[in-house]
DNA sequence: TAGAATTATGATAAAACTGTGAAAGAAACG
DNA sequence: CGTTTCTTTCACAGTTTTATCATAATTCTA
């Protein structure tokens, strides 16, 4: 799924980097670029950009100017992130051609999901899964479901998530620290001690089959398919 | 890429400061010895030296004899200058761990561009795999899990991560002290002895393959794989 | 080979971590 | 708004891991 080059357009480092980070999980190569200018400096140089995202409050040139600059030549992918207070921008922005909004704080999840969503709309890419089924298993991510052995089971989106996220990472062992990073939104800064809950949640609701979330004492957890035959 | 310390190992006067010149343009810090026994004391003195370059002939312990030495207790890359004459040599070397061969008279150009060169590799080599298989020993980093002769065995973090280190580093005399500032928390300042602790519980539970870490007297320990064939 | 130094080992103490239930705090919903 | 549901925090018990220590065994040195 990659290899593809991401333009990255923010004046705050930390997000800029943590949302590189994500990326660069998925195998996306990443540039970065401090503000406006920047930015259009290197949407220049590399031709070979497959998408930008652009934040919308920046200094010299805000988002919105260099989108306008972009389209001058371009129907390049944009994705912009903009905080809760700017929302109002958006129906702004989509005459202008912005292909998607993401609002701060977010998800690496959502931010994953839109930017695959974007590149496989602007032909290139890749779709992730919406139907996992695996060792009786079922979660059919646009139904919001999970079915163990064919029964229905009522999970918490909290717990949605964080099963699915567990499923689609099995055999890995995931730190809490890992895990708060990728199911819950950046600005989380509260107790790992919570997933804890979480994960005690979903084995006693996941029944015999709770017992496919291991602890890995001293580092966290590993959801594991047992296949020893 | 700089800021970097550089133990340039030479008995001619002259080819050192040239070489140090060169280096110091390039914004490397340069320690300099004027023979091999020198330029060990300086390698033990100075943990943080990231590349030694090493002239072959000198008096006291030539090249290959400082190189030998460095490479009981490390991986540090090592450069080294070779006249012409002495070029049959380099063959001899490679086995021994030289990571690169120049060729006097060199230019500063082809001086400065392998150094840049080794320095890439041995940081690049920073993502180191992820699974490693070693003489009937797999470990899986992101799986946190290790087999012996294909069954798995459990260990402990503190375990695993020592293992790890063990096998990583194989074939190298590790003092307790290199182990404990690569294995445990900086902040640990407690008995040395712990490792003992450990290296017990590992070579128990990794039955026959136990054997393969070997006490070296006074000194620590060494992961070895017995290659008579 | 005796004596000194070092390591192996088993037992035990100390520390760190997880599971759990309850309750407080937030968010969503009518 | 008040209610309900979800999420997070907290405290404590129960485990597991890690560190320490004393003693036995081994290796080295002279």
């Amino acid at each position: 799924m990659r290899g593809l080059k991401i333009l990255v357009v923010d004046d705050e480092a930390r997000l800029r980097k943590l949302v590189k980070d994500f990326l660069v999980r998925e195998d996306y190569e990443v540039l970065e670029a401090a503000d406006g200018q920047e930015g259009l400096d290197l949407f220049y140089e590399h031709p070979d950009v497959a998408l930008v995202i652009l934040d919308v409050m920046m200094p010299k040139k805000d988002g919105f100017e260099v989108l306008k600059e972009i389209r001058q030549t371009s129907r390049l992918p944009v994705i912009m992130l903009t905080a809760k207070s700017e929302e109002e921008d958006e129906l702004n922005g989509f005459s202008l051609g912005v292909d998607e909004y993401i609002s701060k704080p977010f998800s690496p999840k959502v931010l994953v999901a839109r930017v695959n969503a974007v590149l496989r709309r602007s032909g290139e890419n890749v779709s992730e899964d919406k139907n996992i089924s695996i060792a009786g298993i079922e979660m059919s991510i646009d139904a919001h479901e999970v079915k163990i052995d064919g029964k229905r089971i009522e999970l918490s989106v909290k717990e949605f998530e964080l099963l699915e996220y567990f499923v689609r990472n099995k055999g890995m062992a995931l730190s809490r620290e890992k895990i708060l990073n990728s199911v819950w939104d950046y600005d989380y800064f509260g107790d790992a001690r919570t997933i804890d809950t979480h994960v005690k949640k979903l084995r006693s609701k996941m029944g015999d089959k709770g017992s496919m979330i291991k602890t890995i004492w001293g580092m966290g957890y590993k959801f594991e398919v047992d296949e020893e035959a």
